[in-house]
DNA sequence: TAATTTGATATAGTATGCAGTTATAGAAAG
DNA sequence: CTTTCTATAACTGCATACTATATCAAATTA
């Protein structure tokens, strides 16, 4: 068959699709592909052409695909097929606010609700931080970024906070390693981690609020800094 | 044909469906549903029965579904079939915590995005708010204070904002005339709709802010309450 | 030549069939 | 009377067949 070189080259079902319903290996796996770039923005996702690709029919493709559209990955236009979507600044801008404020919250939250353990599992993640970016790998450092900012996320011990932030994380997932400095110079960062797992830990709100505002702040502005080299796409 | 008194008894496909793909038509036939009561928490939603009802196939309802599923309106399980979802005092305290952000988010933005125009419409809104209290009609003042908080959030022009505000409003629908007072006693409300009104106007960011946090506490405070009075379902 | 119509093709929308799984009711055993 | 096992009915998951619609290109007309 001449599908697998697909299959092999692009995308693929991912390891433990054993007792999943296939929509949602499908679904993972159309994802990665997006988020990855392995299907381009404005590329179109037709079913058969998909279905053949991934070795099934078209039913578990289609409500891969509607899913696809709730998170804003993929644009739907009826009738016509659909598209992997495509951002505009403004969208990014728009995404970026939402997040601002809800990364606030759940700083502040965890503030009030972080558990003994989850302190300790913190202080790791902030450690490892500061070892990350004395690597200067910045794949490293804005994963242990993330890492630090889901645990705190997890402190808050907001069900909803934390489904809603995850699909907000999914819109800039192509960005993700361009807010870390080029030139090695991560004071900023440090210290903003530093302010933020301090606040969380003596229950300083305000402060942990602020901490998580200005960190989004200096990710957009870096973002937006390299959207203009871009300049159009 | 016997499917018209369900039909006509209880849910219905939406007047325009012309021209509309049958899966939004029954999302939302299915969705209104949900959210009168028309279906009750907990119960199960079979995808041959409601195609017998709504007359389609159960390609289009299985669609619908899901999509329903993403709203947090009807939870599926795997290989059995989906329910229509149970709202915990726990999960509707998530809910009202993330509105809380993003309805402060919207009343901080229109602060500075707000057009003449825009503050004509909402000038009109508050008076209508308030002439509302005066016919004590609960239903009359929650419908104008909806609208009292879509005009802002048009204002906001963030449309992911908009978006997740619209999908939280969903899950609390059930609860959204509980919040007003009975006794008649609206001075508060009256006051916070006054105080926002005047600082998106004005464009006070950090008064605006305020209002819309304390409102949502009251709303929320309110429903809780009434919640207590329940106490099981 | 430009615009508009028309027809062919590709693709999404919808319906249905089949297989495997889960829920249910009834019988048998305790 | 209760519990457990089993047979059956009901349902979902996935696949496929059929239908409607959109898109694009060629042809026809102004």
């Amino acid at each position: 068959m001449g599908d697998n070189n697909l299959l092999t080259a692009g995308m693929s079902m991912t390891e433990e699709q054993q007792a999943m319903p296939l929509r949602d290996a499908v679904f993972m796996s159309l994802r990665k592909a997006i988020l990855t770039g392995k299907i381009k923005p404005g590329e179109r996702l037709t079913e058969v052409k998909l279905g053949k690709i991934l070795g099934t029919s078209r039913t578990p493709i289609r409500e891969a695909i509607r899913l696809l559209e709730q998170e804003n990955l993929v644009t739907i236009i009826p009738g016509s097929g659909a598209r992997v979507s495509r951002m505009t600044v403004s969208d990014l801008q728009d995404v970026m606010e939402v997040r601002s404020a809800l990364e606030q919250l759940s700083a502040g939250l965890a503030c009030e609700r972080i558990t003994e353990e989850e302190k300790a599992e913190l202080y790791e993640a902030y450690n490892a931080f500061v070892r990350s970016t004395q690597s200067e790998d910045s794949i490293m450092i804005a994963d242990s970024d993330v890492h630090f900012h889901n645990l705190i996320l997890k402190a808050a011990k907001n069900q909803k906070l934390g489904k809603i932030l995850d699909g907000l994380a999914d819109n800039i997932y192509r960005y993700r390693y361009e807010f870390i400095r080029e030139d090695g110079h991560y004071e900023d960062l440090i210290r903003e981690h530093k302010e933020l797992y301090e606040a969380v830990i003596s229950g300083n709100r305000e402060v942990a609020e602020k901490s998580a505002r200005s960190h989004i702040a200096r990710q957009w502005s870096y973002i937006r800094e390299h959207l203009q080299e871009d300049a159009g796409e």
